[in-house]
DNA sequence: GGCGCTAACCTAAGAGCCGTAGGAAGTGGC
DNA sequence: GCCACTTCCTACGGCTCTTAGGTTAGCGCC
């Protein structure tokens, strides 16, 4: 019997390759098994589980995601920032789109990478003069704001004939004059 | 046999409160039977099946957002309007978790619906003296962010315990300025 | 009032999914 | 060379949706 050599990184690889390709909900732990070479009850010498697995893939897409976050910002501010962040999070979330759906819902095992990028947003909120609860809703109205776009876009929510790229560069520049103008009322 | 009398009308209304109350992963067809005190296959003769069921509920759900918004922004116009819309569609979204859910992905199922919220949303925009591409970047906008906050509030995917309707208000109020700033622009 | 048709409901069965149990075979350490 | 470990297997159970085919209840019509 040929051994194949699984790990759980390739596994979860893999599994990862399978939801970008045909989707989050195609990622069963069978086409995982067979695009691995291997009956589907070998997996459970590597996984726990279809739960398990979703988690490390939760865990995976986390830490990709803040990976590429993470130097987009550097040494711009405000709006620079916001535009730097926003395009490098639309772009990664296209390209993954079975890891991005991997986010959801909410999971503790992207809790280092969600605190992360929170890190980061709050310190380009900073910019804009906005600390303490105000930058709590800043953060929040930008996440909602990219998710909303994101997870539209990705189920082809948006059916006008109208370039998404603009209409999300144009979200953004919304979003720096809204933050904008937040700094200057405090 | 006793009959029970069933039609799609009473089907879909029971899978509509499955969907609520257990979530929309629990409504299957052997749970929704069980509610209706019916086997499963007896359900095929009033559904094409579990894709069917979720057509339906996809446009009980959209037609029911579409009456509650309607009348939300009659006799408003800008921030109040986008704010009594704001607060209209979370509201509705946190009542009905499983209709919500069951919104997506897009499908044509919704599409009625769909354009009388879109209209709705851009007669508010002109108000903010936002016309052709740039009021759909900004229904995009609004869309993106309201979805996108009820999405991740539904998920509990905000964790840091600052309140969460302050939020909200929050950047429904950002948004009314981002809007603002953008007619102003032309 | 009784017949027949429609349709609502059933049982049975098949394919696919996840997950568990228990056994065989390859691989590394002594 | 042998033993222990790990990987991988077959076999099975229970769940899902779905189809096929048969039975029965109730309404319209004669």
């Amino acid at each position: 019997m040929a051994r194949v050599g699984l790990t759980k990184e390739l596994v979860v690889l893999a599994a990862a390759e399978i939801a970008d390709r045909d989707g989050l909900d195609a990622l069963t732990l069978a086409a995982l098994a067979a695009a691995l070479g291997v009956k589907t009850p070998s997996l459970y010498a590597h996984l726990g589980g279809l739960d398990d697995l979703r988690l490390r893939l939760a865990a995976l897409a986390a830490a990709q995601l803040g990976d590429v976050l993470a130097p987009a910002a550097a040494g711009l501010s405000r709006g620079e920032a916001l535009r730097e962040i926003g395009h490098v999070y639309r772009q990664w979330a296209n390209e993954h789109p079975g890891l991005y759906a991997a986010l959801q819902p909410a999971s503790p095992a992207r809790e280092p990478a969600a605190e992360q990028v929170l890190a980061l947003v709050l310190a380009v909120l900073r910019g804009y003069g906005l600390e303490g609860d105000q930058a709590i809703h800043a953060a929040r109205t930008v996440r909602a704001a990219l998710h909303g776009f994101v997870t539209l876009e990705a189920q082809g929510g948006f059916g006008i004939p109208v370039d998404l790229g603009d209409s999300f560069a144009w979200m953004l520049a919304a979003l720096d004059r809204g933050l904008a103008s937040a700094g200057d009322l405090t």
